[in-house]
DNA sequence: CATGCGTGGTT
DNA sequence: TAACCAAGCAT
C-alpha cells in the first residue's frame, strides 16, 4: 500500500468524520441519496434536507413511486435540480431494468442518470467495497497539493492526471475507509481557505506545503465576468392563491414551479398579463425588487403584483399553469427567490 | 471540450 | 464587498 493510502487510512480513524446520517450502513440507494445531494454542495445544508427525504422515501421503490412534484418539493432550496430529476428518473430505472434491486458495480451505477465516474465509485466503495478511485473537489485539492501540480483542475489535461494519479494511490485493502479519509481530509483539514497544515498526516511530504506553495495550489479557475440579467415576473393573486407556472426540465430552476415571466420584447407588463389570461387584470403593482446570484450570473427580478379580485374578475388555471394556496408556499417546489416573494405575501408581518 | 446549472458560506 | 466555490454531471 501506498504511504500516502496508509497515512490517510489511519488518520481517518482517529480524527475523521463518522457520524454523519448517512454513514454507518451499506444500503447503496441512502449511499447514493447523500451523494447526489453532496454534489457541490456543503455537508452542514445537506443533513437536513437529507433527514426528510430519507423519511419520506425510505427505499428505493418509495422515490419511484412518487409524483415528481413530491420530490421536487423535498429538494427545493437545495439547488441544482437536474439532480433530483435525474434522482427520480434513476430510481424508476432501478425498478424497471434492475428488479427494483440498487446495482452494485460502478459500472452499472454509472449508466444511472446523474450518476458520473465519481459518483459511481464512491457508492460501490461505501457499499460494496469496490476498489475504484473518486475525484472530486476535495480530491483535487489535496493531489493538486500533496503532489504540486500546476494548472486548473477543470481543464482536461490536468484533470485526466488528476484521475490516473487517484488510480495508483488506491489501497488494496480498506477502500471505505480510505475514499472517506480523501472526502475528511479535504473537508476539515485541506481546506481551500486556511489548511491545517500542523494537523495533516501528508504535511511533511507535501510539495504545496514544502515550497510555501499552499496557497497557490490548486490553481484557481480562470478568471471571467458573470453576466447580469433582469427579469419581470407576474404575481397573479386571486382570493389567496397565486398563478404559477411549470418552467421546463431544462435551464434553469429545471421542474420547478415559479411566477410566469414576461418576455423581455414585451413593453408592458399589463398587457402581456390581460392578453396572457384573457381578461383585465388591472394595472400591476412594483413589488420590492430582488436580486439572486447564481454562480454564472446575476439577475435582478422585479416582481409585478395583479390582484384579480380587487378587479372582480377571476381566471382559470390549465395548461402548464396552476393556482398555489399562499399558505401552502413552505410546501412547494419552488426556487429560493420565489418562495422569498411568496412567503413576504403570505406573512408580511414577519418581515417587518 | 467549455459551458450551464443553485444556494449558502467564507474571506 | 465582491469574488470564489463546495462530496459533479450532462450536453
Amino acid at each position: 500500500m501506498s504511504d500516502f493510502a496508509r497515512r490517510l487510512i489511519e488518520w481517518q480513524r482517529h480524527h475523521g468524520r463518522h457520524d454523519l446520517p448517512w454513514q454507518g450502513g451499506r444500503d447503496p440507494y441512502r449511499i447514493w441519496l447523500s451523494e447526489i445531494m453532496l454534489q457541490q454542495t456543503q455537508v452542514s445544508t445537506v443533513i437536513p434536507y437529507y433527514t426528510r427525504f430519507v423519511e419520506r422515501f425510505p427505499d428505493v421503490a418509495a422515490l419511484a413511486a412518487a409524483p415528481v412534484d413530491d420530490v421536487m418539493a423535498l429538494w427545493s432550496g437545495l439547488g441544482y435540480y437536474a439532480r433530483a430529476l435525474n434522482l427520480h428518473r434513476a430510481a424508476q430505472l432501478v425498478i424497471s431494468d434492475h428488479g427494483g434491486v440498487f446495482p452494485r458495480t460502478a459500472a452499472q451505477i454509472v449508466t444511472l442518470p446523474g450518476i458520473g465516474r465519481s459518483t459511481a465509485a464512491a457508492i460501490a466503495a461505501f457499499s460494496s467495497d469496490e476498489r475504484a478511485p473518486i475525484l472530486d473537489g476535495n480530491v483535487k485539492r489535496v493531489l493538486c497539493r500533496v503532489f504540486g501540480i500546476e494548472g486548473f483542475p477543470g481543464e482536461k489535461a490536468v484533470e485526466s492526471r488528476l484521475w490516473a494519479l487517484a488510480e495508483s494511490l488506491l489501497p488494496q485493502d480498506g477502500i471505505g475507509s480510505y475514499i472517506q479519509a480523501q472526502m475528511d481530509l479535504g473537508a476539515t483539514v485541506c481546506t481551500r481557505g486556511k489548511p491545517a497544515c500542523t494537523r495533516c498526516p501528508l504535511a511533511d511530504e507535501c510539495i504545496a506545503r514544502l515550497g510555501n506553495r499552499v496557497a497557490s495550489l490548486p490553481t484557481p479557475r480562470p478568471r471571467k465576468q458573470i453576466p447580469r440579467r433582469s427579469v419581470r415576473v407576474a404575481v397573479i393573486v386571486d382570493r389567496g392563491a397565486v398563478l404559477l407556472e411549470r418552467r421546463p426540465p431544462a435551464g434553469i430552476w429545471g421542474g420547478l414551479l415559479s411566477l410566469p415571466e414576461v418576455p423581455e420584447h414585451e413593453t408592458e407588463v399589463d398587457c402581456w398579463v390581460r392578453d396572457r389570461l384573457g381578461i383585465d387584470a388591472g394595472t400591476g403593482v412594483l413589488l420590492a425588487p430582488l436580486t439572486h446570484t447564481f454562480t454564472h450570473f446575476v439577475l435582478d427580478i422585479q416582481p409585478w403584483r395583479f390582484d384579480l379580485a380587487a378587479q372582480g374578475v377571476r381566471a382559470e388555471e390549465g395548461g402548464s399553469t396552476q393556482w398555489l394556496p399562499l399558505a401552502d408556499t413552505s410546501d412547494a417546489a419552488l426556487p429560493t427567490p420565489v418562495r422569498s416573494i411568496l412567503m413576504q405575501m403570505a406573512a408580511p408581518d414577519l418581515f417587518a
